[in-house]
RNA sequence: GGCGACGUAGCCAAGUGGUCCAAGGCGGAGGUCUGCAAAACCUCUAUUCGGCGGUUCGAAUCCGCCCGUCGCCUCCA
């Protein structure tokens, strides 16, 4: 498959160093707060990634982190009377809940920040001893002038970041592009011992540190939201490749749009965000994760309820294809879709384009079944597509407590419409849309559903 | 200010030189079926791709300018 790379900015061939095992490193969050949509989103990208990749063939080793300590941490845990281990512990089992819900496969591992220390120092030891960093009254710095590739990933050039860039009053720095590797404990921080004195590591070394640790020195793809590719992938790549002497670091770069909601990006800091949480309560997972697919990962996407709701109709169809027949006769022939899914999430994950594969064999299939063709095959070749997008078309296990009952009410309807009172049974037929569940009539009797 | 991305039907969204007088979804209109609905099926719903120039035999697709929107340059998926 064709795989865009943010650093040679085109798509190219994807293959994996190491023959069948693709590394793969996609950055986490920061856990000082719950999971928005955003997050949801871009993960469900790298979700679906991670499915097509398994389904060419590879293993997948995929690492996230969750980055459990830093400023905001600390000051929201300051804030609510808590310990910062306590703060990110909450927001970690949030995250896990949401994005379980949401059909998100786990990374292998999650590596945590804090946990990770004593690796981090050494990789911060390396790069004082290469001249790649400095301590500075208990802060260690990463002298960016020295990495001569600076920029390269984000394609600006150094000095003119410079250039712009602002020199606060007592810096603790050489130069303004210089960026913390390890930060002083101020008092009351929490902190752990270093060859510098007390304190903690600085917001990108941990994705360095944890990559290196759990995939090695060069990895196939490192993916994340294009918020990240400036300045903590460009950091990264300065600290691992200066550690490593070995480039590139990510052989591809994988960044999604960014989610909006109203005129601007949904952010934490910003506050204008949609949880995962109640996201959830409003919405199917699969509703949401059919809105975040029909548009290109790396497109910006504007979030809208019209528009998430609109896939449940959307979904209904797909579902509805599904639904088993008894036919014979001509095979509904699933091949040519496959391949234009297959092509078209070969070309950089056009999720866009191997969803319309999946609409028109959606289509053949009510034609086919129409005509009294055979159309398991259709069927298994949707389910198989559906599947690699992470998409569960099958109706979910729900409380079949009420079915009894139901199935009362249908009977009673079949009969005062075989003796003509229709009134009476348009009434039930409404009574029971009012509840939710949806009766359709057809030659072969009565089906009912929930939804609609 | 610097760097980057984007602007396609009522809405969302693919398509990056001819096979596109432009996929797919939602919505809408008409029809078939039905006691009526629903679902499904059939037909229609951008003579046109932000605007203006240019390159080319040929452009939504390449180039230039303009208008508009967003992102990054500071924490952020």
């Amino acid at each position: 498959m064709k795989l865009y790379d943010t650093r040679t900015a085109q798509k190219q061939e994807f293959a994996p160093l190491d023959g069948a095992a693709v590394r793969m490193y996609v950055c986490g969050i920061t856990p000082y707060s719950e999971s928005h949509i955003g997050h949801a989103m871009s993960y469900i990208y790298f979700d679906v990634l991670r499915r097509y990749l398994q389904h060419l063939g590879y293993r997948v080793r995929h690492i996230q982190n969750f980055t459990d300590i830093d400023d905001k941490i600390i000051a929201r845990a300051k804030q609510q009377g808590i310990g910062t281990v306590q703060l990110a512990q909450k927001y970690i089992a949030d995250y896990y809940e949401v994005m379980d819900r949401l059909g998100i496969l786990r990374a292998d591992v999650y590596p945590l920040a804090t946990v990770e220390i004593p690796y981090i120092i050494d990789v911060i030891e390396d790069l004082v001893e290469k001249n790649f960093a400095y301590a500075s009254e208990g802060d260690v710095y990463y002298r960016v002038e020295h990495f001569r590739p600076y920029g390269a990933l984000s394609h600006r050039k150094l000095d003119e970041m410079l250039a712009g860039a602002r020199v606060d009053p007592g810096e603790k720095k050489e130069s303004p592009g210089d960026f913390a590797l390890w930060k002083a404990s101020k008092a009351g921080e929490p902190f752990w011992p270093s060859p510098w004195g007390p304190g903690r590591p600085g917001w990108h070394i941990e994705c360095s540190a944890m990559s290196l640790r759990y995939l090695g020195t060069q990895i196939d793809i490192h993916g994340g939201g294009q918020d990240l590719i400036f300045p903590h992938h460009e950091n990264e790549i300065a600290q691992t490749e200066a550690f490593t002497g070995v480039a590139p670091f990510a052989r591809f770069w994988a960044h999604n749009g960014l989610l909006t909601l109203g005129e601007q990006k949904m952010s934490k800091s910003l506050g204008n965000l949609i949880t995962c949480r109640d996201a959830l309560d409003r919405y199917t997972p699969e509703a949401l994760r059919l809105f975040f697919l029909s548009s290109h990962y790396r497109s910006p996407l504007a979030y809208s309820e019209e528009n998430v709701t609109a896939q449940n109709r959307a979904l209904d169809r797909l579902r509805g294809a599904l639904e088993p027949t008894q036919d014979t006769g001509a095979e509904v022939d699933a091949a040519p879709f496959r391949r234009r899914f297959t092509d078209a999430m070969d070309n950089d994950l056009n999720t866009p384009q191997a969803l319309a594969a999946m609409f028109d064999l959606t289509s053949e299939i009510y034609r086919a079944r129409l005509a009294g063709q055979a159309v398991a095959a259709g069927q298994a070749g949707l389910i198989e597509m559906a599947d690699i997008l992470g998409l569960h078309l099958r109706p979910a296990k729900r409380d079949a407590s009420a079915d009894p009952f139901i199935e009362i009410l249908v009977e009673l309807r079949k009969e005062l419409r075989t003796s003509q009172q229709f009134t009476l049974a348009d009434g039930v037929r409404q009574k029971l849309q009012a509840l939710g569940v949806v009766l359709e009539d057809s030659a072969q009797g009565t089906k009912w559903k929930f939804g609609g």
